[in-house]
RNA sequence: CGGGGCGUAGCGCAGCCUGGUAGCGCGACGGCUUUGGGUGCCGUAGGCCGUGGGUUCGAAUCCCGCCGCCCCGACCA
């Protein structure tokens, strides 16, 4: 992308309601603007992160053998007064009435529609153990929306619902979305750790929370420092593999790792002192093992091998997608903007022209450019009309995490120079070095471009 | 929902106390400056002063209502 064909509405000056890096950020960066209190507009630089995070949780789903769908976002109350929820949520659900005074509600979750076509569509054992989610924008009324995306009011989330027979199966489900969310913020460059929770008002007798640690984070969180040197890496999992599924949960949940609203100090005082560690966190998943909690009064029942009628095990896990852009910013930002993780960033190279309009500058911008797209990568080619400093400012704003300058100084001895946003190192190469060691960074987070339910389908609409 | 605060140009703000027909910086636009970290200078455009009512010869300014937004707290992915 040519950043004089984009639109990057940038700002230099921060507006007055942003508090935190990541609103600020957000913000300044051009990638969101507020609609309403905690509603926001998705300028597309912000888009496109969203779309880049929501593609990895896809893809991770997809790969431990869960099931995507869509669910509506405006949802009858009938189902709800089923649940017993609708009367026990209270006024963070947002209540309509249409037209003919039937209540609505925009969904703050799903659980009841789920149940409810699990319900209508499975009645045997046979067709167990099943995984569907969805990703879905939902809405929560906050009596005070805050921190931009972070706390909005409307947000877009990963939620996901499994089936099973019985409580070894449905806990085999658990795990498996544990080690599935391990590995999706891995691949979004952050640490997230798995934390004993507390269940709330979803229910559930086995909950574990993920927490990305940021001094702005809403949760206080305790922890021993063993559990940061963890990492799933590039191991291969088999999500079928109960035993194994089991022994990464274990290692993960070995170390101790609480919330405020479980921490045990007791027990927290067998951790050696210097790994003792508090924090403040900023919860970015959850995962829920709730049994038949909804299952029971919705009637979600199946038959088991023995002719006998049983309800059906579920468990609940949501991944924050849209809380997630703002999370990654607090945990990877400096005083000069954002810095992209590779895994998440919406362009993978800038190109700082420093002589627009210098035919051999253009032609070395064009140049590489046109070497990158074709290694299959994304770059912002900044070639507006503006001096060094400025150009400079906005890629470091921006967050980028590679920059390849480009000037005649260094055209004339054949180098550009590729600095690292992180580290703020630079190296003089020849383009062709430049682009070849992009695209050896960005192999490894090299998939598939974003990801498109039903994108080979054709869809005809008669009017 | 309790407490506090703010709505004036795209953004950040001054003006309000003490009423007299709106200003600064950034940004935008047009020039010159020839340029390796938001360059300097000149010029131009842009405002129903959140909204409704009241007081007054006259309201951004004073009074009342409403709407919106932000901060602290309680609450929450």
């Amino acid at each position: 992308m040519r950043l004089s064909r984009y639109f990057l509405p940038v700002l230099k000056e921060t507006p007055a309601e942003a508090q935190i890096a990541s609103h600020r950020l957000m913000l300044r960066a051009g990638m969101i603007k507020q609609a309403a209190a905690g509603i926001y507009s998705w300028l597309p630089m912000g888009f496109k992160v969203l779309k880049k995070i929501e593609a990895i949780v896809h893809e991770e789903q997809v790969r431990a053998g869960h099931i995507p769908m869509l669910m509506p976002t405006l949802q009858s109350a009938d189902l709800w007064r089923e649940s017993g929820r609708y009367d026990d949520y209270g006024e963070e659900m947002l209540r309509i009435t249409d037209r003919h005074g039937r209540d609505m509600l925009y969904g703050p979750t799903n659980e009841e529609l789920i149940t409810d076509i699990f319900r209508a569509h499975v009645g045997s054992y046979k067709d167990l153990p099943l995984t569907l989610y969805h990703i879905q924008w939902k809405f929560r009324d906050e009596i005070r929306p805050r921190f931009g995306v972070m706390r909005g009011r409307e947000f877009y989330m990963k939620d996901g619902y499994n089936f099973d027979i019985d409580y070894d199966s449905a806990i085999h489900a658990y795990n498996r979305h544990m080690v599935s969310y391990l590995r999706t913020y891995e691949r979004m460059g952050l640490k997230a750790i798995p934390m004993r929770a507390d269940s709330g008002p979803i229910g559930g007798e086995d909950t574990h929370e993920f927490l990305v640690l940021a001094d702005t984070g809403e949760s206080e969180v305790f922890y021993d420092s063993a559990i940061l040197d963890l990492t799933l890496g590039e191991r291969v999992v088999n999500y079928d593999d109960r035993a194994e599924c089991a022994g990464i949960v274990r290692e993960w949940t070995t170390p101790y790792a609480r919330t405020d609203e479980t921490h045990d100090e007791a027990v927290f005082a067998h951790v050696p002192e210097v790994r003792r560690k508090s924090s403040r966190a900023i919860e970015v998943g959850q995962i829920f093992y709730f049994g038949t909690k909804y299952s029971e009064p919705m009637g979600a029942v199946v038959t088991n091998d023995k002719g006998e009628r049983l309800p059906v095990h579920m468990g609940s896990h949501g991944i924050g997608v849209s809380r997630l852009v703002g999370a990654i910013i607090e945990a990877s930002h400096d005083e000069n903007g954002i810095i992209w993780p590779e895994g998440v960033t919406p362009f993978h190279c800038g190109i700082v022209n420093l002589k627009q309009g210098d035919a051999e500058a253009d032609g070395a911008c064009a140049g590489l450019y046109k070497a990158l797209v074709e290694k299959g990568l994304e770059p912002l080619y900044d070639d507006r009309e503006e001096r060094a400093g400025a150009k400079f400012a906005t890629m470091d704003l921006i967050g980028l995490p590679w920059r390849i300058t480009v000037g005649p100084r260094g055209l004339k001895n054949g180098v550009v120079e590729l600095t690292c946003r992180r580290t703020g190192d630079s190296e003089e190469m020849s383009p062709e070095a430049a682009v070849a060691k992009i695209a050896e960074i960005y192999a490894p987070h090299h998939t598939a471009a974003h990801w498109e339910p039903m994108a080979k389908s054709s869809f005809h609409t008669w009017l």
